[in-house]
DNA sequence: ACACTTATATACCAGCCGTTATGGAAATCG
DNA sequence: CGATTTCCATAACGGCTGGTATATAAGTGT
């Protein structure tokens, strides 16, 4: 159990460790992030972070097991607008909120294009199986969380009452998913965003 | 350059082969289909074959050439519905059609899941490059003619005249792209017609 | 200064990757 | 028939994969 969060200050003996955890594991998660689990090799991996290979085993366990830290980050850090997005009052709010969310993340200069679930959960080999699952979870907890947001919204009256509030959140999931596959087919900022003006023309209710 | 197109008849001199060319590109399609381009091992495209190494070699040139074929024949005869969808006399006419046509082609039990484009272009590895960049020219071949359709349909008065044509042709791209999405992450084929039908009703003008 | 603990660096492992050389089998041509 | 041509099967190639054993360096507490 790592207490440390910055830089330094080992608390016990033994030789302290040269890098940081945390930088380290932002780094990974940028590998996995542009190429994917299966398209990230440890040299990748190990390049990007600073660190040998037995430093990467001794400090994260295995490549399943950095991934799996590394979509922790990742939710933490980069994915926790879609939280935010939930608490907007109503439902164009939290469409709003949504997909300006995802603009923003899949087109930050300073990220890889697109999204990590979409990226890691489409097209994985038989041995990545179980990462999929993972992240097939997350994405299908999220999915459900805007689903009860959006029914709580049509009691609310932010829809016609014969609104399909779980085809709405299909609906919302899937044009943020097809915005993250056009990221990283190279769509511009632009682009995305006449997408993202587009579909909140088309968002049923005030 | 293969004349044939049935099982024998080998027109000239030598041992004739013993497999289906036209079979064996099937099998190789719906193993680049399931698993990716990188996914797809040697090993496992000659097993779902069924021929040797050497015999793909000899036939196809190597994994490259043969993926190109297969993409020929995925687009030849199962992503033809976007040209005969094109087709139809009005722009919501082509929605329809476009969509109900993934649809079918996303969650036909004999087919994989999704759609071959999407899974090739999402996470490749460095190698990969060329066969993405293969993918995407074709992908914006097919976004290409939506949109001149849709330029067309906004002049004949299907859409309101402040239509953004452009961003009608990247959303109904997205939420097709989505679909596939979510057909490969293991939705339902009720849960995706919802979603179509969601689509639709918010799809603008008559 | 010493033993002890932990991190780093080098080199290595078996296994799979795409690809190909080699040797024999099966057909047609003369 | 023999000669030729083409295909199939085995096995191997170098290179890369994720993962590790070994040896050394760098800190700790006493």
């Amino acid at each position: 159990m790592e207490i440390e969060t910055a830089t330094v200050a080992a608390p016990h003996k033994g030789r302290p460790r040269e890098f940081c955890v945390d930088m380290a594991l932002a780094a990974a998660l940028r590998v996995f992030w542009s190429k994917g689990y299966e398209g990230a090799s440890m040299a990748d991996l190990t390049e990007a972070m600073g660190i040998t290979k037995p430093s990467l085993y001794a400090a994260f366990g295995n490549k399943e097991a950095l991934f799996n830290k590394a979509l922790d980050l990742y939710e933490r850090e980069k994915a926790d607008y879609m939280r935010a997005a939930l608490d907007a009052p109503t439902a164009r709010g939290v469409a709003e909120r949504l997909m300006y969310g995802a603009l923003d993340m899949y087109t930050c200069p300073e990220n890889p294009n697109g999204c990590l679930g979409v990226i890691t959960s489409v097209a994985c080999g038989a041995e990545a199986e179980c990462i999929r699952q993972a992240v097939l979870e997350r994405g299908a907890t999220a999915k459900r969380a805007m689903l009860e947001r959006f029914a709580r919204a049509k009691e609310e009256g932010d829809f016609p009452p014969d609104t399909d509030a779980e085809g709405l959140a299909a609906f919302l999931t899937a044009v943020n998913q097809g915005m993250s596959v056009q990221a990283g087919a190279g769509a511009t900022r632009a682009e995305l965003e006449r997408l993202v003006e587009t579909s909140l023309k088309l968002w049923p209710g005030r």
